[in-house]
DNA sequence: ATGTGTGAAGAGCTTCACAGCC
DNA sequence: GGCTGTGAAGCTCTTCACACAT
């Protein structure tokens, strides 16, 4: 399925429908309508037969959809289905939740390495993951291979952090700084920005 | 201006301008051209400018938009102009790394209260913030007249702590957790799900 | 009866291109 | 020369409506 042909607003929103499937999985629901996803998702019923149009027939009709064999299915097409190894810089409050948080290993994220400045933090082991010193930040990546970035660290700091991992090789980045990164446009570059999602919320209030 | 008369994806990029606009006001910079605001919100030039236009007129030809002016009204149109108060359930890796969160105050977001079920944190400070048991949540967010909950429990947690949230009167909720919440259309829910966002830098590396 | 799959119609957003102003 | 503001054109996405399958 060429990737060209498929809207972006479709590929965006098959992450919202697996997050919304896994949700129902766990639940031990075996199957569900285009209206029940529709639902789940904010979404009209035809929009979601729509979008899975695009990549093949996945229901029966009369019936819907199988949510185990669902989840695979988009599972296979976001390219989740193999373990994904990501190196996060700043292990401060962020970082910690992040390394603590189960979210990721469910859906194949491996925090393979971690890095801070402070001295008083590397050589520990955060989680399971030992802290490195920022300064082997370009070896260790190369080395691991890795194409996936998670910055925590200050604002101040994140520009620099997202160069140097640029330079090591990563090609995606995730950011907990609420500022731009002034990266090349081969590095993908996604801002979580909490304010601006609180802010988002009372908009639509 | 109206709200309905205004494109949902031009408020949504609103939030992005002022993103970068902060960034720049930061560094010093007094006037952006709507080319300059495009590159960092990877966008067409065109695009900024016809966003704008919808609220008024608050460039000068020749020249661009003044820095500070422009985060002004953009704070003003967002209704970020007023400090606002929300209440936090959950006090874990994530409620910890929230409440050490400097962001949020300076967008004009005040934790106000914040909640959990473990005796071991309930009555201890946090940040300076006091957490509470969590039994006390519906009497303190009505007294409180908190209309904004973020929630950072579990997953398995995280609809019965959303259901009495609403009940209490909170009309949006930020969620950390990867599920669905099941609220009525007046709740607002936007859900944060870590794995998902990285899942989605993954899909467009 | 119930629910999927899809071409065609409809709605909405983005880009263009140029007038207007500094 | 440089940049904003904007109607109109162009394009993409969404919704409809119904054939089709169980």
């Amino acid at each position: 399925m060429p990737k060209d042909l498929i809207p972006d607003e479709t590929a965006g929103r098959l992450f919202s429908y697996l997050r919304a499937l896994l949700c129902q999985a766990r639940e031990g629901v075996q199957t569900v309508s285009s209206q029940d996803l529709a639902k789940a998702c904010v979404l009209k019923p035809s929009m979601v037969r729509k979008d899975f149009s695009y990549f093949g027939e996945f229901g029966t009709r009369g019936v819907g959809y199988n949510v185990d064999e669902l989840i695979g299915v988009i599972r296979g097409i976001l390219h989740l289905d193999a373990p994904i190894k990501a190196a996060l810089v700043g292990v401060g409050n962020i970082g910690r939740a992040l390394l603590a948080y189960r979210g990721f290993s469910e859906e194949g994220f491996h925090i393979a390495a971690a890095f801070d400045r402070d001295s008083r933090k590397i050589g520990k082991a955060v989680k399971g993951v030992m802290v490195e010193d920022i300064a082997n930040l370009q070896p260790r990546i190369k080395e691991e291979g890795i194409r996936l970035g998670i910055i925590a660290v200050e604002v101040s700091e994140a520009p620099k952090v997202a160069r140097r991992m640029a330079d090591a090789g990563v090609k995606a980045l995730l950011s907990f700084a609420p500022c731009n990164l002034n990266m090349p446009d081969t590095v993908k570059v996604t801002c979580v920005d909490l304010a601006m999602e609180l802010a988002r919320l009372v908009y639509y209030l």
